[in-house]
DNA sequence: TAACTGTACTAACACAAATAGTACAGATAA
DNA sequence: TTATCTGTACTATTTGTGTTAGTACAGTTA
C-alpha cells in the first residue's frame, strides 16, 4: 500500500520515491504491473497530481518504473539490477550507523543482540 | 572541533547540536569546558549568531551545555545522563536501520561482516 | 568605564516543497 | 467519432522553514 506521512519531515515526493522502490524491490509489486495514474493516486493521498508526478519521474530515472504516455507508469520488468542497488545503499547506510553508534560507546555484543533480533524473531 | 557543511541538506543548527552533543558525550569537550561565544564562533564559521544561539538553547533544553548569562555557555557536569540517552537513541536508529537493510534482502552474514569490520579494524 | 557575555525581539530574505490551474498529445473504450 | 482516460509540460502562487540582519538590554569581567 501506498502512504505519505504528512508529519514527516521528509518531502512527500521523496517518500513516494522510497515507498514505491521499496514496494517493487521486495516484490509486492510485480514488474509490468499497473501503477495508480498520476491523478489517481493524487486523489486517494489527497495531495496535488504534482508531486506525484515528480516522484513517478525520479522512479522512472532510477530504472524503476517506466512511463507509456497515455497508458499509465508500470513497474520495470528488470527490478532485479533496481534491488540490487538498493541492497547495496541500505548496507552502506547500515555501516555508517554502525559507526555512529560506536562512537557513542555501543558495544559489539550490544548490535550483535539487536541482530540477532531482527533475524530471529520474525520468518527466515 | 566545532564544524558545519553547507552543502549538507540538514540545517547548520541541526549540525551544531548534533556535533556538539557528540563531542560532549565522547569527552572531546570536559564537564564546565568553556563553549566558544555565540557572537564568536558565529565569527568562526561565518554563520549568523542567531544560528548558534538557536544551537545553544536546544543544547541547554537536552542538558548537554549550560548558561550563565553574562558569562557564557560551558559543557554540563553530569553529561553522562546524555549519553546514556545518545547511546540508547543510536541503538534504536540502528535496529531500524538493520530492519530497512533486511526488508531489502540482506543477509544476516553480511550485516555481521559489517559489525566485524567495525570493531576489528580499529581501536577497541 | 569599556568590552565582553547571554538573551530577546522584529523584520527581511532565500529556498524548497507543495499547490493551483491550464494545456496538449497519445491511448482507449463507448 | 466522441468522450474520457493517460502522461507531460508549463507558469504562477502559496507556504513553511531556515537563515540573516539589526537592535536592544541586562549581567559579568578586566
Amino acid at each position: 500500500m501506498i502512504t505519505v506521512d504528512m508529519r514527516d519531515r521528509k518531502p512527500i515526493y521523496e517518500q513516494l520515491i522510497d515507498n514505491i522502490r521499496t514496494l517493487a524491490v521486495q516484490g509486492h509489486l510485480k514488474p509490468d504491473e499497473h501503477l495508480p495514474s498520476v491523478r489517481q493516486l493524487a486523489a486517494e493521498l489527497a495531495i496535488n497530481p504534482n508531486t506525484i508526478q515528480k516522484a513517478y519521474a525520479e522512479l522512472e530515472r532510477q530504472n524503476v518504473i517506466y512511463a507509456l504516455p497515455g497508458r499509465g507508469n508500470f513497474i520495470s520488468p528488470d527490478i532485479g539490477a533496481v534491488a540490487r542497488q538498493e541492497k547495496e545503499r541500505q548496507l552502506r547506510a547500515l555501516a555508517a550507523q554502525i559507526t555512529l553508534a560506536k562512537n557513542v560507546g555501543a558495544q559489539k555484543d550490544e548490535i550483535r543482540t539487536l541482530l540477532d533480533a531482527a533475524y530471529d524473531d520474525t520468518t527466515r
